[in-house]
Formats: structure tokens, sequence, C-alpha cells
DNA sequence: AGAAGGCCCTGCGTGC
DNA sequence: TGCACGCAGGGCCTTC
């Protein structure tokens, strides 16, 4: 489900709620989500505070007082709910924090964490850089990320330009719903070798995406089957999506029927007249 | 090294 | 109505 419109449509919901808020239980369900969870998690968490969360890639990062790091990665069906009473938990409901305004004892705040199909991760680190943070590629938001980057990342390679957009090593974030959207607005074909994108083609991707993740942010990510906002509200950019989804319908800016493809095992949907 | 496929897991839609 | 199958927003691991 969550790519990085979704991740950071819940950092910000989750920010007021979780900084400097003390956690006064910490529960946890099923143990064996994506990897099992760190030894008495529960243990190491209660009593703690927590900074403002941030956000890499698909994974969000929330710092603890001292020197720690919770990391949370939703997978493909995870969702994260904020509550202002203790919730009941369902069956899928793993892992969940109640917590207080620092200066306070009672618990207002709880935030639970659910995941069906148990790919997410939660993990808990105190060195600098977590092992799964290491090689990520640039936040496609942040000044990193240029035109320049993109061409000198994808130089040389010989698999197609879809595929390399979700290497999280090459460019951090992007998932299936918005490589396809991108290049889509970038006029590029999914299946174009990715060392052919250069200087135009390479300015056009890169405000693409830039475009296509700011306008998702915009409306709340993207609401398929799993995702939801910590609130409960769905995302909304479903309807804006021009090509994902969409096999058969017609392109809306040539009227040629959306294309689906499977490229390295996953779905790539595109206009064959749009897309070069 | 890079590319492609399998695999982890549950739920849901489709077609018979 | 019931059941088997395929497919789903991710990322690691193995193989070539």
């Amino acid at each position: 489900m969550p790519e990085l419109p979704e991740v950071e449509t819940v950092r910000l919901a989750l920010l007021p709620a979780l900084e400097n808020h003390r956690i006064i239980t910490a529960h946890v369900g099923r143990p064996d989500l994506r990897w099992p969870l760190p030894e008495k998690l529960a243990d190491r968490l209660t009593g703690r505070i927590f900074g403002a969360p941030q956000r890499r890639g698909k994974f969000l990062l929330v710092p603890l007082d001292g020197r720690e790091t919770l990391l949370l990665h939703l997978g493909m069906s995870g969702s994260i709910r904020l509550h202002d009473s203790p919730p009941k938990l369902g069956a899928h409901d793993h892992f969940m924090l109640a917590m207080a305004p620092v200066d306070g004892e009672v618990a207002t705040n709880f935030m639970v964490f659910n995941d069906p199909r148990r790919f997410g991760w939660i993990d808990l680190f105190s060195d600098e850089i977590h092992p799964m943070l290491a090689q990520m590629g640039p936040e496609p938001l942040g000044n990193m990320f240029s035109e320049a980057y993109l061409a000198a990342a994808f130089a040389n390679r010989s698999g197609p330009v879809k595929t390399a957009l979700l290497n999280q090593q090459l460019v951090a974030g992007i998932g299936n719903i918005y490589a396809c959207e991108a290049l889509f607005y970038a006029g590029i074909s999914p299946r174009r070798k990715a060392g052919s994108i250069k200087a135009r083609r390479a300015q056009r991707l890169t405000a693409a995406i830039r475009d296509v993740l700011q306008r998702a942010i915009a409306e709340g990510g993207t609401s398929l089957r799993d995702h939801v906002q910590p609130g409960g509200e769905i995302g909304y950019f479903v309807q804006q999506l021009a090509v994902y989804g969409r096999e058969g319908q017609a392109c809306q800016r040539c009227d040629s029927r959306i294309r689906a493809i499977v490229q390295s095992g996953r779905s790539t949907f595109y206009c064959p007249t749009c897309q070069r």
C-alpha cells in the first residue's frame, strides 16, 4: 500500500499525537511481522518520550528520548490509526501504544498498528543509521534529487526505467503506483531502458516525480484497499490516477487505451501512444 | 554487478 | 452458493 505520499500523510497525522508524549503502556500482539519484533519491545518503550516523527522513503522514524529511534514500515497492507480512548483491538492489530502528554499521567492518545499481510515491520535502534536505511537513495522531494542525479543513477542500466524507479537504492519512496504515474506525466515508456534517460527525459521525469508525489500528499495519498489516514479518512488521490489501475480505459490525453504489462513481476500501466 | 523470479502473508474479486 | 485461482501498494534472497 503505502508509498511515500501515504507514509507522509501518516507522519503528518502522527506528529501532534506523538511528539512530546510519554508512552504509558505498550502492547505487542503478534511478534512475528516481516521480521521478529525486538526483544522486550514493550518494556523498552514504556515510560519513554517521543520526539517529532520523521520519514525516510517509505519508513517512519520516531525518535525517543535518549538515543533510540522507533522504526515503522507498513509493508503492503499496514495502516496506523489514532484514537482518543482505549480501542478494542482486532485480529490484525499487532502493536499499540497508549500515550500521555509529557507532563501527564493519563493516556489520551492511542496508536494502533494494523497489518493483515504482516509484510510490515517494527524495529528499535540506537545506531546512527539503521542498516535498512544505509543504502537508500535520495528523497525525491529533497535537494539531493535532481535531473543530473537521476541521469547518473540510471546510466548504464539495461533494465527498464519503471523497474529502476522502484529500486529504493536509486530513489527513495517511489512504489508501483507513483512509478507508473510519474512515467505517464513525463511521457516516457516504462519499457525504455533506464540508461537511455538523459538530459531532457531526466528533466521531465524528475519534475513529474516531484509533482505527482506532492499532489498525492495534498490529497491524503491513494486509497486502493488498505490505506487509511490515522484519523480514519481515506486518501483521495485514487480519483486522480491517470494510468494506474486503468487498463482498457481511455488515456486522458490522447484517447488511446491504457495498457497493462508485467515487469519484474509487478503490474505496469501506461499509454502506448503518449509514452515513448 | 545488475536483472529477474520466487517468496513471505492474508484478503478479496473473478470465473467456473 | 461455493470454491479455486490470481492478484494486491514491498522488499529480501537466490540464481543466472
